[in-house]
DNA sequence: CTGAAAGCGCTTACAG
DNA sequence: CTGAAAGCGCTTACAG
């Protein structure tokens, strides 16, 4: 046991095969050129010291550290945990590790303190929820460090992003809500400059609008931006009875406000949230909701990281034009 | 912009400020000794090129990377990606960034395999969800990194825990059940032999025992060992009325199952989960629940962490001391 | 096929 | 208060 407290480094393993230092890389390596002789040797000394690399250094001299970042706003939302659960772990196959960066709620935006964090880390690649603010973006292309936006379009950064049809999502759940017979309609986002949560709410617009619904200004709120007892008094005093979220958190948690003003959902009014968490979490579908295939979603943006990593930046694959987005069915909205 | 194509290193601050590369990096890390105006040089000069430390090398050579491993099964639970955010969020904040592993569901706990991708990273310190197999923790132990178990009891393995009382917990949920006049037991776990799991299932027939209710070992299912199908007709057949799950997310599993052969929960059973995901995603609690005051928990893990990186391992925080699990009252149980 | 040297970007002793 | 040198543990040229 005494042996694992000192560091075994690759010298302790050239002293113990007569081998040199450059030599017992090559094997641990997998470099050309070497006898099985040698190999068998140096794999023998490195089981009995019990040899373990020290990638901080390897990465320093390489130039690759097999680190990727992964950038969010909080593991609380299953989408961010969800995802990142399968990201990573496709990256650990690969051989990359993750480490992980939070903007601890300080914005919705990867701000140039957070990303100066990120770098000090000098992964080989950042993948992030959040989409950087103008100046941090081209301070990011600058760098030259393979970056992808997931789960938000990239386009006006000029970046490359993984993203599903959004639009579609809001224009699902507008045809869903007008169809099921509701007429006094709300859309609840986050933030009213984050281009995903703006997406949805057009899409939604967009449906309503071929009914001849036009959605006023002050039925559209952002729940992070706005006081939320006033917004749900305001829900109840306009009557508002078909409601989109921007996702299934903030469906839960108007749900649960509304219920304690004695309005129940499914009966008096009805709602839709979007990114169906309870299947991810496997849990009874209380909730209607609009279902990207979270999945696959994070596959893809895993195997678009791992070709920009292997460099090859062109046959990337692409979500949104492959998947749509579509209704689960919950007990959240019924036929009026 | 292409300013910030190649990197700048401390030698660039240094040829800058006509400093040598020694006296940059005293002011950078606030080392004793320096004037206001060379001070004021420096960051002068590390502003306008950008200058961004490499941790890597500064670890390498310091001997500390700034780094926290965390090992989970997943964070699909989000008894895991909630703790684990609070935590990586603390330890940010101290300015240790966190690199997560997984067993990928291998098995319940941490290899030898998996530990060896740990250290490679070299961290400062490791927080682990997942209990290491008898050959594994003694590894650790050898290596001297600070390790603890967070979740779990870590006497047996003679390593540091963070736990809440679980034999408490269970023994809530018996209590709960049987006083809303359940009498036909079961109790549902993941693996057998896991200790929480057994933990919870102890209390839970202690308490049951206090009331003369003996459980057998027919009615003790692991759902990660056997076929589930089998173990929700056995379930229906033997009429159980009364059913603690090891956790939440199987509790949810259950009661889909059980509505699919037409039983509700509430109505027909009632069935009790552990740990209150639902408080956690802000979802309207549907199911009973035993609650441990999960960001508390994570915050004493966090606490003890920080507190063995500093040096001081007299007077760790213990969470199971001073918190108790407390029963949450949902619609999937009820007064006979 | 193998080895001696240099260097990745820092921080740590040590000198002055 | 500041600097020149050594070294953290590796991998990358380069020589043989």
């Amino acid at each position: 046991m005494e042996e694992n407290k000192k560091k075994v480094t690759l010298k302790d393993i050239a002293a113990k095969t007569g081998l040199s230092v450059n030599t017992v890389s090559r094997v641990l390596n997998k470099k050309p050129y070497y006898t099985k002789e040698v190999e068998e040797k140096v794999n023998a000394a490195c089981r009995e010291l019990g040899y373990i690399v020290d990638m901080n250094a390897s990465g320093l001299r390489s130039g690759s550290t097999h680190t990727i970042a992964i950038i969010f706003d909080d593991l609380i939302n299953p989408f961010y945990s969800f995802t990142t659960d399968i990201i990573s772990k496709r990256f650990e196959e690969k051989g990359y590790n993750s480490i992980i960066f939070s903007n601890n709620g300080r914005s919705a935006y990867v701000d140039y303190e957070l990303i100066r964090r990120v770098i000090a880390r000098k992964p080989d690649g950042i993948l992030s929820f959040l989409e950087p603010d103008a100046e941090t973006a081209d301070f990011i292309k600058g760098t030259g460090i393979p970056f992808i936006i997931f789960g938000r379009d990239g386009s006006p950064y000029g970046m490359r992003g993984v993203n599903a049809d959004e639009v579609s999502a809001g224009r699902t759940a507008g045809e869903h809500l007008y169809s099921c017979g509701y007429r006094n309609f709300a859309y609840i986002g986050s933030w009213h400059d984050i281009k995903v949560c703006l997406d949805r709410q057009n899409g939604f617009c967009e449906a309503l609008a071929a009914h001849g619904v036009q959605l006023k200004e002050d039925k559209i709120f952002y729940i992070r931006e706005q006081d939320f007892d006033e917004m749900i008094d305001k829900l109840v005093a306009d009557g508002i009875d078909g409601i989109f979220c921007f996702n299934d958190i903030i469906a839960f948690i108007v749900v649960q406000a509304l219920e304690q003003r004695g309005k129940e959902a499914g009966i008096d009014y009805g709602i839709v949230g979007c990114d169906n968490i309870q299947r991810m979490m496997r849990m009874p579908g209380f909730l209607t909701t609009i279902d990207a295939g979270c999945e696959e979603f994070a596959e893809t943006g895993a195997e678009v990281m791992l070709h920009l990593l292997a460099g090859d930046a062109e046959e990337l694959p692409s979500f949104s034009a492959t998947h749509s987005p579509f209704l689960v069915q919950g007990r959240s909205t019924k036929q009026r």
